[in-house]
DNA sequence: AGAGGTTACGGGCAGCGTAAGGATC
DNA sequence: GATCCTTACGCTGCCCGTAACCTCT
């Protein structure tokens, strides 16, 4: 009844050699050298008396056992991932999470999740990093990621994909520029320079829709990747921005800014939380869970937005 | 992202720990030493910075995150070995299987199923004991067997009970013996000793229930651990043997024996395969596997007897 | 005193990393 | 020759087993 059992490491170890379709890849992604992952793999297969990974020239390919073997190494994973998860007392757990967020999420809730995931994981250190969402998806698919807070769904199955909450999408302008305090049309705001973000985020691509359609004067469409350079250029008279109103609050409030009540809504932008579905991101996975708190927190607090 | 991996070994001690309530008997169970498992233990809770076991004085006693944990511990094992045995071809396993069985297994198809175990799995060791049914039970409690075959079900929760098939207990005599060819009832029976099982058998228990409500002469029970005994008496004349008929089904070719045409019939008799529902029971289920095709093997050779 | 758990210590070996050796494009 | 996997080899460090100690009945 003696028991051979082969190491939860070299279930891993195979897991993302086959995942990674590498040896080397694998051992870069598990902080180990290329040999070791020779050799492990090759005593698991000596061990199982068969082979699993079929060594073909440039790729690798998994015999059919193999495959069966990758579904096992996944659920155990998964399982002892869970496990971990459920019996670490957060305060103890160490790590670090490379975290990348859009700029809306900086002018809305980041603070606060910042806080809540440093009071919660005191040993997790965050790796932050500001892009806009294309460059985030990219990010995380070559894993130089482990978590995003972008504009989504993404839609790749490796990836999953947890809403965090709705921005209405609003038309923003200083009050000294000179529109009309009622119901503005299109024409009337195209008059002005658009101010939005870069080609191929979503609100940019919506925006171009929209006035595609529409037969108007030459359009003037300013982009930033900054969201801070687009309010400022509104708040300065440069033009209309197209963003979400709760990222300006302030400025209303202050009255350097105001929203505009036009006739052509901009459709809402979704944002979620996007990680890889991987049996070792149960930290992202936490993360996810204090960000749909403090998401809910915020939007309490902001009255009128968000989910309805 | 550096992954802090409990060992499954870790886990496996955990479990056995909790499961036989001592470190010293899980040592044991695991061919190890009971500070090794001290050590991990303590280990363990230093990793996950909690207790998990509460030492009390004579007995431990898990704490709610030990409890926890050994449920995702038993998910894990049972997983484990599911994986492994799934991937080792047959033919490669190796270890050894203490097997029990009834005598009336050994007078039906045991042999098959030893000669399909040793080609199926040439690498396992079969250790057999015969014995009376309660006392494998028994057995199987205290972990002195692995896999019993003997007549059930055994309500134990902590057995695996697999249904193998039916035997109908039938009375037989020889044919010298002098007894109507006809329809005879109890008191034409109990004029003869009766021959059966032990006490604490089931078909000895039944046998008394049913003599005890009829108002009968003195009766003579005699009782036999080894079924061979009991056959050798009933063809030498000594009494009536309530055993299953598939047992002496050549003896009844052979003319020595034959099966009386009683009013009164005694209950089946249902065997099992029974084994401990632990992780490490994968050999003891693929085991019950192969007993399961082998006794449905006999059933289609030897008609009108087991499941119907 | 004895059963059962903990602590201390030395030694064996698994598995790692470095380095050199194929194979394939 | 560049890339990727395999093989060789020495070494580290983990973990095991022995043994002595502690604690409670």
């Amino acid at each position: 009844m003696a028991d051979p059992i082969p190491d939860l490491k070299t279930i891993q170890i195979f897991y993302w050699t086959a995942t990674l379709g590498s040896f080397s890849r694998a051992a870069e992604h598990l902080n180990t050298t290329q040999p070791a992952v020779s050799h492990r793999i090759a005593a698991l297969e000596r061990a199982f008396g068969l082979t699993l990974i079929n060594r073909g020239t440039r790729h690798l390919s998994l015999s059919p056992k193999g495959h069966e073997l990758l579904g096992y190494a996944e659920r155990l994973l998964r399982l002892h991932g869970e496990m971990v998860g459920a019996m670490t007392v957060p305060a103890t757990q160490s790590g670090s999470l490379r975290l990348g967020v859009s700029e809306t999420i900086v002018h809305t809730w980041l603070t606060a999740f910042i806080d809540r995931m440093g009071r919660t994981y005191p040993g997790v250190a965050i790796d932050l990093s500001v892009d806009i969402s294309p460059a985030m998806r990219d990010a995380l698919l070559r894993r130089d990621l482990d978590l995003a807070f972008l504009v989504g769904p993404v839609t790749t199955p490796r990836l999953v994909n947890v809403p965090l909450g709705r921005f209405s999408t609003a038309w923003i302008a200083s009050p000294r520029l000179p529109i009309a305090a009622g119901p503005v049309d299109l024409a009337d705001l195209t008059r002005h320079p658009i101010i939005t973000f870069p080609p191929n985020t979503m609100p940019h691509t919506h925006l171009r829709d929209l006035l595609a359609q529409a037969d108007l004067p030459p359009l003037r469409l300013y982009t930033s990747a900054s969201l801070s350079a687009i309010i400022r250029m509104a708040i300065e008279g440069t033009g209309i921005g197209a963003i979400p109103a709760e990222v300006v609050r302030s400025e209303i409030d202050r009255g350097q800014l105001r929203v505009l009540d036009a006739r052509v809504r901009l459709p809402d932008v979704t944002f979620v939380a996007a990680y890889e579905n991987a049996p070792d991101q149960g930290l992202s996975a936490a993360a996810t869970q204090i960000a749909l708190e403090v998401a809910a927190d915020w939007i309490a607090m902001n009255p009128g937005h968000g989910n309805p």
